[in-house]
DNA sequence: GCTTTGACTCTCG
DNA sequence: TCGAGAGCCAAAG
């Protein structure tokens, strides 16, 4: 099931251009709301697994976070569109964050 | 319908 | 600088 908050979320992680990445912060923030966990669970569950790319959401700090099929993987296709990942850590992040 | 849980964030020691 | 604790919202049990 898709809830209305859901569809929010992933309405904006599908609009995230590749080589570039959001934080859950931002995320809960553009939806007047302070969910950033909800947000997280959200795109663990991803319905739209092709569509959404949910692995382009880190944390505020620049953390990568979690991922459903492991949080090395999220770093493998993250640092193949470009992005540094250092330590499990999003580096230039400010240069790489996209901002809706 | 209340309680638990989570891919989070912020503050304090 | 780093780790622990509290706070937050929404979804699932």
């Amino acid at each position: 099931m898709v809830t209305k908050f859901q569809s929010k979320v992933y309405k904006l992680l599908s609009q995230i251009p590749k080589g570039k990445v959001t934080t859950y912060k931002l995320v809960a923030d553009k939806l007047n709301s302070k969910a950033y966990r909800a947000v997280g669970s959200a795109c663990n569950k991803n319905p739209y697994t092709p569509k959404i790319p949910c692995h382009r959401v880190v944390n505020s700090d620049g953390r990568v976070g979690g991922f459903a099929k492991g949080t090395g993987k999220k770093i493998e296709m993250l640092k193949k569109e470009g992005i540094i990942i250092v330590n499990g850590k999003v580096m230039r992040l400010e240069r790489s964050l996209f901002r809706f």
